[in-house]
DNA sequence: TATTGTTATACTCTATAACTATA
DNA sequence: TATAGTTATAGAGTATAACAATA
């Protein structure tokens, strides 16, 4: 449990991150903005999956993932597959041109990353990760559990030092559609 | 120097981190959104202070900080008075509605962060609250002034081939105004 | 002529709700 | 009836450009 002061000062840090993405997002391609790659990205780690998933993963509504999903669809990074197993489910899976864009979003980022942490050490961006991912996952109930259980989920609550092998994964968010 | 695989978890982390300030910007009242809290905070940690000012702290063109100060001046929370010395610039300052506002904002991410960070110690929090103020600072120069590059001008520039296409990294230097 | 701030317009990202087609 | 996904519409946030008033 920490100070009100603390909170307060995180509150504003997060309120201005958004400079640091917006900076980010420059670098990118004029057809590719920061919503296609990120649908890209997750494609690439996570492997093939439809389109509930990558809403979860994305943090976003539905809807919202599919108008990100049509927009790199259309333009052949990736292949939306009836699934033979629910005809109302679709397959997303990048395409070749898919993986080229990709190899182009990762230079890009790459250069301005590195170009901008020049002086942070690897431990430091670590940190940095692992603690961005714990904070996602402390949000995760954000959308879908607006009544708290008054007893926290066991949720084992990482300890810090998080060794840099394994980043902290995707909140595993419930449900990413708009309420019933 | 950090690892490209660091440097890609950075970038899926900030993409990320989007659903947290949603998630936060959700208890704030509808008369209050994130633009026009981030303007009472802002006013409330540095004091009074010009458009100007203001708008190197957003980290957002002055286009836009004066449509979110215009929004909480009409609603008596701020007041603009004009500059003494210099009649083009107006000074901005929290009113008491102003204080009162902010009180009730504090309260509400007070009550949020306390929630869902209930397993966070101290420690954590500022840790966080440091590594978040580093990135910024190692990305301010995004949009501010190319600021001298104090040591090195022929300073390492992108060590990658940059692909061919658009130009990787922005013009760089940057007020918060458009370019004239 | 340069600077401070405003306004007009356009674009990205998101949410809600209504719709379809399967299940 | 319920679920997977789409589309329509609305709103917040931002950037660029053109403008007004002052320096």
């Amino acid at each position: 449990m920490a100070a009100r002061r603390q909170y307060q000062e995180l509150a504003q840090q997060l309120s201005a991150i958004g400079a640091v993405k917006r900076g980010l997002g420059r670098v990118l391609p004029s057809e590719c903005p920061a919503g296609s790659a990120a649908v890209l990205g997750l494609l690439d780690r996570h492997g093939e999956m439809r389109m509930s998933r990558l809403a979860e993963l994305m943090a976003i509504d539905m809807s919202v993932t599919s108008r990100h999903v049509a927009h790199v669809a259309e333009r052949g990074w990736i292949d939306r597959s009836a699934d033979p197993a629910d005809k109302r489910s679709r397959i997303l899976r990048l395409t070749p041109a898919g993986r080229d864009m990709l190899a182009d979003l990762s230079e890009r980022y790459m250069n301005a990353l590195a170009h901008h942490l020049a002086d942070w050490s690897d431990d430091e961006v670590d940190q940095l990760n692992a603690l961005l991912g714990r904070l996602r996952a402390s949000f995760g109930d954000c959308r879908a559990a607006p009544a708290a259980p008054a007893v926290p989920p066991p949720a084992a609550p990482p300890v810090l030092p998080v060794p840099p092998g394994e980043p902290v994964e995707a909140p595993a968010a419930r449900t990413t559609r708009t309420p019933l």
